[in-house]
DNA sequence: TTTAGCACTCCTCATCAGAGAGTGCTAATA
DNA sequence: TATTAGCACTCTCTGATGAGGAGTGCTAAA
């Protein structure tokens, strides 16, 4: 599967990869030459750059044109060529204070992250809340509000919290909320959220027939509270990216601005990524969005006891500088599950 | 001031406006003459438009170009020629529909409200919600969390849900909690956020000496809890207004997705708004927010109790249909107001 | 007061040629 | 045998040119 190039073709790949990143004009062989000194003509270059377009390395976009790096040159690129990852630490420095500045609410925390990470890298930056496995519960609260409604707040071991008004159709004093709400402390606490439905499933299925009344109340109305829990997206950083050369054209920014606003799709896009460790590179046309087969997705997860529970990222053009994004995300990410270990 | 025209400009000014927003092309004197069939012959008309011209409605984007409106003759057409608003019941039978079925949060309202007037329109729709002067409390609570933290959740009459974490710097135990939620909601209910923050600063300075601990907890604790509370701002459908032909030109939408991601500018354009009745219609550069001179703003508040709470609109091009719009954020605005009244 | 006629202006679009960048191939070279 | 110089070739890009068209303003006639 994994092709290995030798030492002086490798060189050259990287240096159009460079070049292309740089600015994207197609690489001709002069340019590489003069550029990055290599010791042979611009024939020799040319041979070479010959061959790695047979193998599929590189493309042209016509025939008296320079080359282009195809997904599978990225993809070699950030496999075999990309240097050590770099801690960026003026970067960390900037993003660890906002973070730590900032409130502690969970969504609020990676709204201004995903900010952070599209401000320092001048591309999209993406951020995902905990979805229900990877929330524990810690207390829900049952709230009377207005005449029939119900004000239910959610609280997670991660920090998230959310809340939702959910009607009173039982008519249940304050006192049963309190009840209800001792009960399902007490019976839930440490589960998660996806526990916590499966698990009410069961139950009420099982007391259909057995019959306590407080109870049934209970179970559905907390099956109401956490029925629409899910994970929040935040995708930030739109203008940023159109001042880039490849977004000069506009149909490109309609596709692209269409996709962020589909954040459905992208979430299907993030539960593929919770089971890998470290940092995902998916490359243009290796994204199961078609839509993004012209963008780049750098993403990480980051952790809280161990398990994984959210996801941080940028998103931008193929040609991006992957080593000092990759180390972005991956330094991101290490940070937030810090955050995570000691405020948990 | 005010300028009028005789019947026979205003109906050239009224043909080569419709003609506009049909589609941006400078309008001619034979093609107005053909399409709105005047009894007048193309000559007759370029005199009329030429007399326009003089008195600021009609501009030439250069000598032997159509005619093109100016705001001036945006603004004459709102005022003087719109007919009447037409109830567009289909539309609002959709928003009607899709504003019962979904959750009673008001923010999650609003969201929603701004995306079915962005989508029926195909412009931006936009949606604020109550700030702190709009905002009756109706309940805080304090709930222990983690070790050190305290989530607070405010209610408001209208509907706004809020919460916030802060730290548990005093230690104070949930029973006390408790008691400061009690205390507060006996004193504070049915203020506005507003009135509270002054009224808290104000009972802060003179306690100061009193020195009753309890007290002075609460107020300081419930200072911080609403410090921040602040109006949301939604914008939606971006991808929308891409598709329109005048934004084909990569800087405008630079521009203007520039301006959208600013909301904190937004926020201070509504404030002016608030106090008037009914629905505002701001064209190019009336706007004081240069950004936004090629952009015409069409909002209305609604109301609880009668009291302005929240905003709600449409922002398109210039050339916008502006008597569909203006019945369409009317509508809206009347709705949302009937659904605060009998909801509250 | 209205309109026909006309010269004029300016934009748009297609065409064309020349410059430039880059290639592939061949033959000479180290 | 690997490398390179040379060269013909291909394709894009740019700017110039010119025809066509839409629309105007002005003048003079109806």
């Amino acid at each position: 599967m994994e092709e290995i190039l030798d030492e002086r073709s490798e060189r050259v790949l990287l240096a159009v990869i460079q070049s292309y990143i740089e600015h994207p004009d197609p690489v001709g062989s002069r340019y590489v030459t003069k550029k990055y000194d290599f010791n042979y003509s611009p024939a020799t270059i040319r041979n070479i750059m010959a061959d790695l377009e047979d193998m599929g390395f590189l493309s042209q976009p016509h025939t008296s044109a320079g080359r282009v790096p195809t997904d599978k040159a990225y993809r070699y690129y950030v496999e075999n060529i990309l240097e050590e990852i770099k801690d960026d630490s003026d970067l960390l420095e900037v993003l660890n204070k906002k973070i730590r500045a900032g409130t502690e609410d969970v969504d609020t925390l990676l709204d201004e992250t995903s900010r952070i990470l599209s401000s320092i890298s001048k591309y999209l930056g993406l951020a995902v809340s905990p979805g229900p496995e990877g929330s524990v519960l810690r207390k829900i609260e049952f709230v009377p509000y207005k005449d029939d409604r119900i004000a239910v707040v959610i609280l997670t071991d991660e920090g998230v919290i959310r809340h939702k008004i959910i009607k009173n159709e039982l008519a249940l004093s304050p006192s049963e909320l309190q009840r209800i709400s001792n009960y399902i402390n007490r019976q839930y606490k440490g589960f998660t959220i996806k526990e916590i439905r499966e698990n009410l499933a069961e139950e009420l299925r099982r007391d259909r027939e057995m019959y306590d009344n407080l109870l049934q109340r209970s179970l559905s109305l907390c099956r109401e509270a956490i029925y629409t829990y899910g994970s929040h997206i935040f995708i930030t950083g739109l203008s940023q990216i159109l001042d880039l050369p490849e977004f000069s054209d506009i149909e490109r920014i309609k596709r692209i601005s269409k996709t962020i606003e589909d954040k459905h799709a992208i979430i299907n896009l993030i539960d593929r990524i919770m089971d890998s460790e470290g940092v995902q590179v998916i490359i243009g046309t290796e994204n199961p969005l078609s839509e993004m087969k012209e963008l780049s997705v750098i993403v990480s997860t980051f952790k809280e006891k161990g398990r994984p529970t959210g996801v941080i990222g940028i998103i931008g053009p193929k040609r991006m500088d992957y080593s000092t994004v990759i180390s972005l995300v991956d330094s991101a990410s290490r940070i937030l599950t810090k955050l995570f270990d000691q405020g948990g």
